[in-house]
DNA sequence: ATGGCTATCGCGGATAGA
């Protein structure tokens, strides 16, 4: 089974980016962020000609996020992250897909920082540490996947100063981070490259692909119950050099079908 | 400190991203 993790950028905008890479990709399950359509503005009819059930969340210019399984229906078990009925935004959304339960996020940036989106970040990155909890404690395979926003160590940032008042890379980023680690998660990509430099976004300004000046946000975490079946994990870096890109790259894991 | 790119919405320029 291949569970994929893909920052869109504007599906609609990114459609044929999206089908070129799922026809040479072959994902089982896939999680994309920053939809940036509305409900009704999601390309279903050509995401199931692909061969792909889909659920998602929109929103009319920023966020959205989705769950596309091959050949099946998600099941969804939320469409939003818990924790404050005041928040409207489209960053979660979960649902079981062959006996996984797959999470696609998108957490927020939270620059300029200090200030209210930095607030934010740190409020909405908590409740993802109470939901992972609960998740956890259910003792079943779950992979959350997304755009955790978050680089985790200085390692996963090419070398610059350019980030250091960025939200990104802030030690109260990073403790968040770890602390959903020390619940039990296992942090694919690294777990399989735990000497490799691992990227999965580069901005498009000034050349930073071209210099790879990437960044590691794209995270696949899994349970116990799924970390004992990671069989391989990667970012499929060529898709980021493809015409009109997305400014991050897919991330995968494959993992054996059940014991 | 700014600008540098790219997106949506919608037709100019504001706002967000990271």
């Amino acid at each position: 089974m291949k569970i994929a993790t893909f920052n869109i950028n504007g599906i609609n905008r990114r459609l044929d980016n999206l089908l070129a890479w799922l026809k040479a990709a072959e994902p089982d399950v896939v999680c994309l962020q920053e939809l940036k359509a509305r409900h009704e503005q999601f390309p279903a009819a050509a995401i199931e000609a692909a061969g792909y059930g889909a659920v998602w969340v929109g929103e009319p210019r920023w966020n959205g996020v989705a769950i596309l399984a091959r050949d099946a229906e998600p099941i969804v078990t939320a469409t939003s992250l818990p924790g404050d009925p005041a928040d409207r935004h489209s960053r979660y959304i979960e649902a079981a897909v062959g006996g996984v339960l797959i999470a696609s996020l998108y957490a927020p940036n939270g620059n300029p920082r200090p200030g209210p989106k930095y607030d934010y970040k740190l409020a909405w990155t908590e409740r993802l540490i109470s939901r992972a909890a609960e998740l956890e404690a259910m003792k079943v395979p779950v992979v959350l996947a997304g755009d955790f926003n978050i680089v985790p160590e200085p390692r996963d940032i090419y070398p610059t100063r350019s980030y250091d008042e960025n939200a990104l890379v802030q030690p109260e980023s990073r403790a968040l981070y770890q602390r959903l680690l020390d619940q039990g998660w296992a942090d694919a990509l690294r777990k399989k490259h735990p000497r490799e430099t691992i990227y999965t976004f580069w901005d498009y300004m000034r050349q930073r692909w071209e210099r790879d000046a990437g960044l590691r946000l794209d995270h696949l975490l899994l349970s116990k119950q799924v970390a004992r079946r990671l069989v391989s994990a990667d970012v499929d870096r060529d898709v980021r050099g493809m015409p009109g890109a997305s400014d991050h790259a897919p991330a995968w894991v494959t993992v054996r079908s059940r014991e």
